[in-house]
DNA sequence: AATGAATGAGCATTCATTCAT
DNA sequence: CATGAATGAATGCTCATTCAT
């Protein structure tokens, strides 16, 4: 009848999360909305702060890990590079403040319990790192511009996600796909190009 | 003797939100920062939504307006959007967290008072179409790709300089400056060039 | 196997009772030491105060009764007296916590459980009778002075004992034996004495 | 019209303090009792611990500096001992609960705030010290016993006074007035007198 | 106009008690 | 009989807002 009570908790925090900030959101919406009585939430979870980090991390790593894995042996780097955007992407769709949080504000919000920052600036390294070994085999491939480390690149693509899945949110989905956002990327990052690789009227990429 | 109170409590205010956020933040905090009587922030602000959003929007529209007298006649495109990018860092650059909530979440601190919420929706409109008139300039040469918008496109800037401020503070100066965004944009947006144009060695702009 | 569940829940209680007090204990804290499960608690006591009060009393009343027994036949009133104490100080060894009750505010610990509050206040009297029992022998002995019931010195006595036992706890033992209160408490309350009587040099009392 | 809200909730705190302990106490109680707003009580207190501490050694420190002068020069021992005791008795008498905290658990009721719990220690410190430095006088005329120090003497002194005051609150005020448990006191502690002291018939004090 | 003492609704957290298994 | 997951009333503390001066 009522599943396991933990995901209901993080269900219902993840929904309301999706509308409201951490400091706006009371145990006691969570509680209700989870169908659940307020001490519950603390038989699965320490406090606030590990409601919320719990919930935003979860599936998190399994993430990073299947984005460090995306690099297909032979692959263009084009390619490599809109899958891991879409790797992202369907990670963050149903999680879509974590996403707002992982971009800006985690340690903000966490306030100053040490612990919990640091293992949450760890997670972000973890993403950026991950995002970052993708673009260094553009560089390497000499298709990515290589007076700006990867891991800068990596917070710009991340920012134009940011921006896709925030910003845009009224527009139509041609304007803010995937493949919109790894092109818009790629040509701003793309070393200066040899005059030829311009020429070909080609699409960026078969996605079909 | 002491200047115009109203003044003092703005000043006060905006100096906290820097560092704080604004849930994070008391009217004793800022009342003890401007050397004000708590109850003398009810007479200049309603509330402190209220008092938040004038801060926040002090200048904002000064702002706007010198963005769209920028413009040089003559100038070229790259120069405007460079142009544009450094009035807009030299506002942002003392209101950090202004810029940070004109980026994604304004209407969230501001809770469900429908009347600011709307005025704060104006505000961020207002750059928007600001930014897209000059980038609506490069569509017009011929620099700027048109398959997307530019107010789209004028998103998309904003979330790079949101990357720039906020997730590159640690970074070198010389990865996110103004000329390394605009630059970054720019061969993002750029209409797919002709390859001689990137044949030139020249700088890609001058900013003397 | 696991013996009577009940001994094991007083046991863990009182053992818990020794170095917290009511309000610090919880019933997970009891239950976990008794390695029982918490709804179990409920099948042996009401609730928390009776589980409280099931555990002071036990073997509160054999102590009261061995207290009785205690007077030999034919010896002298100061051993008596020091065996009262004696028996007194092994019953409570091990229940600091309860002796302190017992002192003071068993009553205000049971809350307002009219019941429980009554049970309470008959068993220390039960005590301050028994006490009382064995100095009145000395009343009548003409050894112990008159002016006052036997029932307030036995609360002096007491109190006494409390000091010994809460306030003394750094000094050495040598300063709150149970004869040293014993002497503290007779030669404070013996009936003005003979001088005769004072000049023996003998030990005040033979404990062999 | 509303005097001094500091003293109105001390006087609140106190009054409740009287009848329930430290953690049977709530805020509201007492915010209401001293028809107050609970956040005044924050006002004046930093904490419940703090408001606790301040209401209990009000008027403490100059109680103990009476004390300290209350030895007049000249007196007998045993009218310093009794003046000891009124002086003792008439801080104490509104300050029951104090009293019984002082006496016994005041650090165990103080949590785990070390500075608080220090802080309180010190305090009793400063009670049975001046005690002792009185009892002191009695061991060096010889009317003290010298086999026990003169703190411990102290100690075992409040422990009567303790009883006085909470086990024989229903008895006759003759049988726990400052002159009967000085005279326990005294006789208790007395060195070993000469036949000769004792054989006077006279009052053992005059306090007409 | 200006103040800051006073207020009380609101929140995170604890824990005695219940009840389905 | 036993269990322990679930509950929600209760509590210490915060802070936006009011109002008497």
């Amino acid at each position: 009848m009522k599943p396991d009570k933990r995901q209901r908790i993080m269900h219902a925090a993840e929904k309301l999360f999706r509308s409201r900030q951490f400091h706006e959101l009371t145990l006691d919406d969570i509680a209700r909305e989870a169908d659940v009585g307020k001490g519950t939430l603390y038989l699965y979870f320490t406090d606030k702060n590990d409601l919320f980090f719990q919930t935003a991390v979860a599936g998190y790593d399994e993430m990073c890990e299947l984005l460090r894995q995306n690099m297909v042996a032979g692959a263009l780097f084009r390619e490599d590079l809109l899958r891991a955007c879409q790797t992202i992407s369907a990670f963050f769709k149903a999680r879509r403040t974590l996403f707002r949080m992982i971009q800006t504000e985690g340690d903000r919000v966490l306030g100053d319990t040490a612990d919990l920052r640091k293992r949450w600036q760890q997670r972000r390294k973890k993403l950026v790192a991950a995002l970052a070994a993708i673009i260094a085999h553009g560089t390497a491939t000499g298709e990515v511009r290589s007076d700006l480390p990867p891991e800068v690149l990596a917070e710009y693509l991340l920012g134009l996600m940011r921006t896709r899945a925030w910003e845009l949110e009224g527009w139509p989905e041609a304007m803010r796909s995937d493949e919109v956002v790894a092109d818009f990327f790629l040509h701003g990052v793309a070393a200066r190009p040899s005059p030829q690789m311009r020429q070909r009227k080609k699409p960026l990429m078969n996605t079909n």
